[in-house]
DNA sequence: ATACAAGCTTCTGTATACAGAATCCCGTAC
DNA sequence: GTACGGGATTCTGTATACAGAAGCTTGTAT
């Protein structure tokens, strides 16, 4: 736990740019690698010591993270970190989906020359990371390029809602986080090759199959782990 | 302004419940009823006077709201009430539309006999409100019967999403809202009734034109009303 | 007249302090 | 041994206080 408040910390007096950020990006680091458990009370106090502020931006932290989806915040009880369940991790998945292919129709009825462009460029990434077996590249690739499209769709409200909602789908399988390689790629290049045409009905039904399959692959990895 | 206020101070008095709740609907309130001006500094001081309460409650209530949408929090700035673009509002309406096919879908999986009841008979409540012309009464049936259909589809992330998409675009044609009358319920009555034989693709193609429809007509309205 | 700079004012961001609710612990009664 | 109740404790919710940044005002110089 120490690592994140000395970082965390740090970050204050270096600068004098909102503090509550900090907090919020440190408990959720600290979420995400289970040095908070599901359903433990988080006493402000506690958080505010450990990381050396004051409770008035840890609280302001904890309503962002509720309304992210990180904690529960009951009244007159306090914050508890939020218990991810089967159910939800599914409508999760199942909303992600939703957006992702209207993301994908958008992008194609907008992507420009140059946008086509630059999605190669992150699709030769994202291959040759898988080549090269860099995990992480290649972790970052994918995140790149749905990014992109999401950016060419030009709908500010869906890219938000999508950067929120695929956060959370992260969590659950953050400790079984496998990507799915080679399949996943190769549905990226048709994508690509949909958008470039501007056939919106293509791009659009190649991205809902892509995001559920990718939903059923987590799923199913997370049956194997015996993940809750 | 000060209806607005007083009766927030007296919810204060009147129950141990919290107060930022209170704040936070006293603002969306003063900021629908055009109190609070569009691109408007909001001082922290000013509203925690106005209110009655501290600057605390003040600062927690205007996290929310930026997280909702209705304000803009620009670091050491401090808050200023959200500009709503016609851009903005096209999004709002696509995203909405994607989300509520999606809500018509899950509910025409899942949906029990009762459900199908409960179903018609907020139509008949809507139908009812038409003939009687009573807009109100008619607004409100259009939202729970929306809400149901959502609530039948049995997927909380989705509900919550629509809900705070739904809120936000409603801020846009507040001022000049009217609802579209007869043809949507006939609408309703179609959807219902695919939803019913549980043919989920045929409910949500109608939901799609539905919700496009609407978004048209507000649009349209908006327009002719001059609204920015 | 205009551009610039120093000082002041205002406001946010953060910290500390206080009041009351919820919970827990322990003793008592049955 | 168990159920109940009172008191202490802990924690949240709210209020007040303080420090520093951002913006405005005013005066000066060009």
């Amino acid at each position: 736990m120490d690592e994140a408040l000395t970082a965390a910390a740090s970050r204050r007096v270096a600068r004098p740019a909102p503090l509550r950020q900090a907090v919020y990006d440190a408990l959720i680091e600290l979420i995400i690698n289970g040095s908070l458990k599901p359903g433990q009370h988080l006493v402000e106090a506690e958080l505010a010591e450990h990381l050396g502020v004051s409770r008035q931006p840890v609280r302001e932290a904890l309503q962002r993270l509720q309304t992210d989806g990180w904690v529960d915040l009951r009244p007159a009880q306090g914050a508890f970190v939020h218990s991810p369940t089967e159910e939800e991790a599914t409508q999760l998945l199942s909303v992600r989906a939703v957006l992702e292919t209207h993301s994908a129709r958008g992008a194609a009825q907008n992507a420009k020359p140059e946008d086509v462009e630059q999605l190669w460029a992150l699709q030769q990434e994202g291959v040759d990371a898988l080549a090269d077996g860099d995990v992480e590249r290649l972790v970052a690739a994918n995140t790149a390029l749905h990014a992109f499209i999401t950016s060419v769709a030009g709908n500010a409200v869906l890219a938000e809602l999508i950067s929120q909602v695929t956060r959370r789908v992260r969590w659950y399988y953050m400790p079984i986080a496998k990507p799915r390689g080679k399949d996943a790629w190769n549905e990226h290049a048709q994508l690509i090759e949909a958008i470039a045409k501007g056939d919106a009905d293509r791009a659009s039904e190649i991205m809902r199959k892509h995001t559920e399959r990718t939903g059923e692959y987590r799923k199913a990895i997370a049956a194997a782990a015996g993940q809750d």
